[in-house]
DNA sequence: TTGGCTTATACTTATCCTGAGCATAACCGA
DNA sequence: TCGGTTATGCTCAGGATAAGTATAAGCCAA
């Protein structure tokens, strides 16, 4: 073991490959998320990773305050991908794509930049169960899955292939896991239902609605939104995509608008407020309907005072 | 963008980096969490990346099957790092490491390799809270970690440093997080209280105790120890490193093992009862002092039947 | 054989958190 | 002034959690 460490450092040149960063930069507007794409809306916005920075963090924050011409909030790494399409030809230098999850807001790209912002429900319909699927979308769906289920060699095969699809999309009087994005589309690829999968080389199936993405762009995307999805629910990072100042129900639609579920509107108040997060600015919000609401800004203090993170184990006191 | 996108793929050779894979592979043995290691202890197995996989997960997989020979059992993407050591000099082509957790049973290492295991609080003493910590280690940390605070430019400076300070190692009343492993570590070497540090080029200031590792390993593992001590609470992978039936005090110790926290018994117990996670074999255990317990095994069958992910949202159900 | 030590396992209790709903307040426009 | 709309305060039941008490079942030494 010790000698293949060493080989490793001794024939660098051998195990050259490439390396790009992926962003998925997300931001919310009028209640809908959206990301910044590149090529038509087909592609994440990505670069070659050439940079002589410190860390790969503030590379990716360095090079897209160079494109958008404004600064990231916050930036997380999401995964690193070896590309699947290329992946069979094991003689071409392996492709490497490190991702990253950015959160800003539409409003702060400059101008003069060719960034364009498409809603992420776009790749992803079946993603957004704020008020339920699209009939015509539930039916295609669940038909198609249950044929892909069908299709398994054994009848256990085939139990197996539906209790999949049963967990990841809620169905059979299951509940729905708004986590669970990553895992929905890839049992769409390999069930053949993605353009992407028959790109791939998959038999030609009928392919449900939504727009791919090219190379593995989905993907990460999707990598990206369950990571979103889960941290919105322990860590304070909903404010990233908030203007300076809001409402309690704007912070609501955007936590909605993200995890594409409706929440229980005094539960969600409770919660914000026990939590200390944020704090009223004395203003009312104008130009609105109904009774006006009071504006609200985060408290940035919460961040230094707290390390929030959740147990769940019965730890003891003594 | 687009431009640049396109840019990245026609310059490919331009752009060449060295890619290597890095292992945290953890059993636990007798209560103590171990890791492998190689070259006498002082770093983590890694290997250069020129598989011809799919992906990297199985690359990983293949790879240390090979080195071990035996097979592995949960693996998880950690972080991707660009080497801090190298990383000043521009010139060289980058470095990059992607990091993995694996986990395995130290006694399925075949015989004839040259892995070692070592137990993990060699490397991070002050994560073991599990009797607390020694009076004098407490002690070094503490007035180390004061002395830094107070060696900042300001008093303000100096009150953020000791905050950080406070919040990262549970000092002046707050409670101890133990998933903050990779906090920990770096504030360490952001004082310049860890080998690492000084070797990069900080002054050699009174170091702690702690065994050292070569390059980034220990940020790597830090890395490795912070998500397996997050994910034992939400995903029942503490079974991974439990032999194939076990007493619930067994399981109870490997837990507290790798959290480094003492749990309270009976609500353990109930915690994993009612979750279903294990069953019992009908053996008792033999050769134990006290009154003899029962024998359990993991219930293979709630992987499938369950995606447990755990809600923090109000969620509305209607 | 019995008392003491150790661990296993069953119950109890108080408290907090969560989901859900009711009620009232404050604004607008017809 | 009434109806529509959103804001905000409050209650209530059920479940989860933290902590402790009590009893059971082994072993060993006196």
């Amino acid at each position: 073991m010790a000698g293949v460490s060493r080989k490793a450092s001794k024939t660098g040149a051998a195990n050259a490959t490439t390396a790009d960063l992926v962003a998925v930069l997300v931001a919310v507007t009028d209640g809908e998320p959206k990301i910044m794409t590149i090529a038509n809306a087909g592609a994440l916005p990505s670069g070659p990773f050439e940079f002589a920075h410190r860390s790969l963090q503030t590379g990716l924050r360095a090079w897209v305050e160079a494109q958008t011409g404004h600064p990231l909030g916050y930036v997380e790494q999401l995964y690193t991908f070896a590309d699947r399409g290329r992946a069979g030809d094991a003689k071409s230098p392996h492709s490497i794509s490190i991702s990253y999850l950015g959160l800003t807001r539409e409003d702060k790209v400059g101008h003069g930049f060719e960034a364009h912002w498409s809603g992420w429900y776009e790749y992803f319909p079946w993603e957004d169960q704020r008020s339920g699927l699209p009939a015509t979308l539930a039916k295609t769906l669940a038909s198609r899955l249950r044929a892909w289920s069908k299709s398994a060699a054994t009848a256990s095969l085939q139990r197996e292939r539906w209790q999949r699809v049963a967990i990841t999309f809620g169905l059979d009087e299951r509940e729905w896991n708004e986590e669970l994005v990553l895992q929905r589309y890839e049992l769409l690829y390999e069930a053949g239902l993605v353009p992407e999968a028959v790109r791939d080389g998959a038999s030609a199936a009928a392919v449900i609605p939504g727009r791919p993405m090219s190379g593995d762009h989905r993907r990460i995307l999707a990598t990206g939104i369950a990571r979103l999805r889960a941290k919105i629910k322990y860590r304070p990072v909903v404010f990233e995509l908030m203007p300076s100042e809001f409402t309690l129900l704007q912070l609501q639609r955007s936590v909605e608008a993200l995890a594409g579920r409706l929440v229980h509107k005094q539960n969600f108040r409770r919660l914000i407020e026990q939590q200390q997060l944020v704090e009223e600015t004395g203003a009312i919000a104008a130009d609105t309907v109904g009774r006006p609401a009071k504006l609200f800004r985060f408290r940035h203090g919460v961040l230094a005072e707290r390390a929030v993170v959740g147990t769940k184990l019965p730890l003891s006191r003594t």
